[in-house]
RNA sequence: GCGCCCGUAGCUCAACUGGACAGAGCAUCAGACUUCGGAUCUGAGGGUUGGGGGUUCAAAUCCCUCCGGGCGCGCCA
């Protein structure tokens, strides 16, 4: 749509600028917006009012120069004005929109291809496997899930991974936790430690050792002991997580090991890398990363006095690791929590040499749940957070991906129970969801009507019969879909295709209220299933970028669904 | 104390990154099918965008300041 306009208007500004002697140099890129208002068009371009004070002009006068270079040979317009202060106005003829409606139903790609085949990956979840995911890790977990969705759709090759941290100091609480609880199974009195693992899952998997090896371990209280049961740990935790997240609709491309990226040296060859350009010195024992120079908060300590590695040490190789595979772009998914973390990091990368803006780090704000308004408590000292495993059970992976989705992820999310258990127009994914299926109904009675209705997207059409506005602004929404996807995968920022198709689904239940699809007069009837038609494809494949089913029929939590 | 994020209708949030009279949903009140699914739709009320200053043709958006909330500031992970 804009792409159009666009061209049309590069033309014109050029034209002018040749008649009046303007410098196009100092012309800002063509801004082209929706106005808020309908009055004002389709699309309003501020041009002349940025040009203006460059070439000490009126705006005005500037914008009527263009526009009387305007031309447009194809009658892509039916209004362009000036308006305001020297804002231009377009609003598209039928005609165009009748155009754009036929490429879509003939097969046009629905997405833009921006990537052209460029590697990207995203990084998400790389959650400790140390416990089970909670409801946060859920937030980011789809987060991730669906802008790697949404880089595949326009055409980058993304990869999808989980970065491991199973070695280092956690592992050997984890391990400790763990073998102190099985001590406990066989009578022991023991203390636990203040830092340790607290809940319930350790026990069980405490008892589950029990369990396979019997008393084998009581006697042997040694560092080996810890490290077993850490490993043992470890790996049951990491399989829970990812049973989890695959019931959640989360798979990955590839599981990166710290252990396995330490045991390969790639963590301590960073140490030269770095110290060969004068980023590391030495104080009180310890060896630190000069990252004040380039821009942090203050130094960070990569080997500790006592000789560990740090785990930042660890994340630096792992980031080198990264795009010494080839990836031209980084994306990080992580917790907010973590957003001091980021200038380090990009310090890091600076300090190795590339560039840091190949690394983009999209920041996941906490999750508050309600019941009915009413906070859901977390008992954090008890370690029992509400785990996703249980939100998903409840509420279902359709509704719970929606939510997570609704709110931009720099933003606290409150995520209410009941509301994204309820059946109703109150809950947004069944809104949407409710529009596909109603779609898919009314081709169900086409069909009992005898209508030809698998003819109905390609074969004599008279998309002119679309003459209703509200059936114009439909086609507007729907083609509008390309866009919305372009600014969600650009800005980072899924939550734009979840309101997007709010509208439209609203925009298609408003419409249907007021007009028949099926009547008795055959053209319109045709014209107006190629339309629904449409509007259920764009709706379809929305949701399935989301990760949210999109039903044939509503009753009872239906199974079924087009794919 | 320092840094980052946030503050928009009673509630939950948008606003295409500086554009025209700030928009939705929920809630409230009033309404709509003997025909395609009422899980829907129509209408109404509701605002000094936390306060104050500044930058400019134009500010919810950028700068300063204050208030309020969240998070982060270890030789932790």
């Amino acid at each position: 749509m804009k792409s159009h306009l666009r061209d049309l208007l590069t033309q014109a500004i050029e034209k002018t600028a040749k008649g009046e002697e303007l410098k196009m140099t100092d012309l800002p890129p063509l801004l082209l917006e929706p106005p808020k208002q309908k009055e004002f068009g389709d699309l309003a371009c501020n041009v002349a009012l940025i040009w203006a004070k460059q070439q000490r002009k009126p705006p005005r006068a500037i914008a009527e120069a263009i526009l009387k270079n305007l031309e447009d040979r194809d009658g892509i317009l039916a209004r362009a004005g000036i308006a305001g202060p020297g804002f231009l106005n377009f609003s598209f003829s039928p005609k165009f929109y009748y155009q754009r409606l036929g490429e879509f139903a003939a097969g046009k790609e629905l997405e833009p291809n921006l990537g052209r085949g460029e590697k990207v990956q995203v990084e998400f979840a790389s959650v400790n496997p140390t416990g089970p995911l909670h409801v946060g890790h859920g937030r980011v977990a789809v987060i991730g899930d669906v802008l790697a969705r949404l880089l595949g759709a326009v055409g980058f090759d993304v990869e999808r991974e989980y970065y491991v941290n199973d070695a280092g100091n956690q592992m050997e609480k984890l391990g400790l936790s763990l073998y102190l609880r099985y001590r406990e199974l066989y009578g022991e009195k023991i203390a636990f430690p203040e830092d340790g693992y607290p809940g319930e899952y350790v026990k069980k998997l405490a008892a589950d050792a029990g369990r396979q090896w019997g008393e084998k371990f009581l006697s042997e209280a040694s560092d080996a002991t810890i490290a077993f049961f850490s490993q043992y740990g470890g790996e049951n935790l990491l399989a829970a997580i990812r049973s989890d997240l695959s019931a959640f609709g989360i798979t990955f491309d590839s599981f990166v090991s710290e252990k396995n990226l330490r045991a390969r040296g790639e963590v301590e060859e960073t140490i030269p890398l770095l110290s060969d350009r004068g980023m590391l010195y030495e104080q009180e024992g310890a060896r630190w990363f000069r990252s004040t120079a380039y821009g942090d908060d203050k130094d960070r300590t990569v080997i500790k006095s006592n000789g560990e590695l740090t785990y930042f040490l660890s994340d630096i190789a792992y980031h080198r690791n990264k795009l010494e595979r080839g990836f031209k772009k980084l994306i990080n998914v992580w917790g907010a929590d973590h957003h001091g973390y980021v200038p380090r990091l990009k310090a890091a990368l600076s300090a190795l040499g590339y560039d840091p803006q190949l690394l983009q780090v999209v920041l996941v704000q906490m999750v508050h749940l309600t019941r009915g308004g009413e906070p859901v408590r977390m008992g954090k000292r008890q370690g029992e957070f509400v785990s996703l495993r249980e939100v998903v059970d409840e509420v279902g992976a359709d509704a719970a991906r929606f939510f997570f989705l609704m709110r931009k992820s720099d933003s606290h999310l409150d995520f209410d129970l009941e509301l994204a258990k309820k059946e109703s127009s109150e809950n947004p994914v069944f809104y949407v969801q409710y529009a596909h299926a109603r779609i898919a109904s009314i081709f169900e009675q086409a069909r009992q009507a005898g209508l030809e209705v698998d003819d109905v997207i390609m074969r004599d059409i008279k998309v002119e019969c679309l003459a209703q506005p509200e059936e114009i602004e439909l086609i507007k929404r729907v083609i509008q879909f390309a866009e919305v996807i372009e600014e969600s995968v650009k800005e980072l920022e899924p939550h734009r295709l979840v309101f997007y198709l709010l509208e439209l689904a609203g925009e298609f239940h408003r419409y249907y209220n007021r007009f028949r699809v099926i009547s008795d007069d055959p053209a319109l009837t045709k014209a107006r299933l190629l339309l629904v038609r449409n509007v259920q494809k764009v709706i379809r494949r929305g949701l399935n970028l989301l990760g949210v089913t999109a039903p044939l029929k509503m009753a009872a939590r239906s199974e079924e669904t087009m794919s």
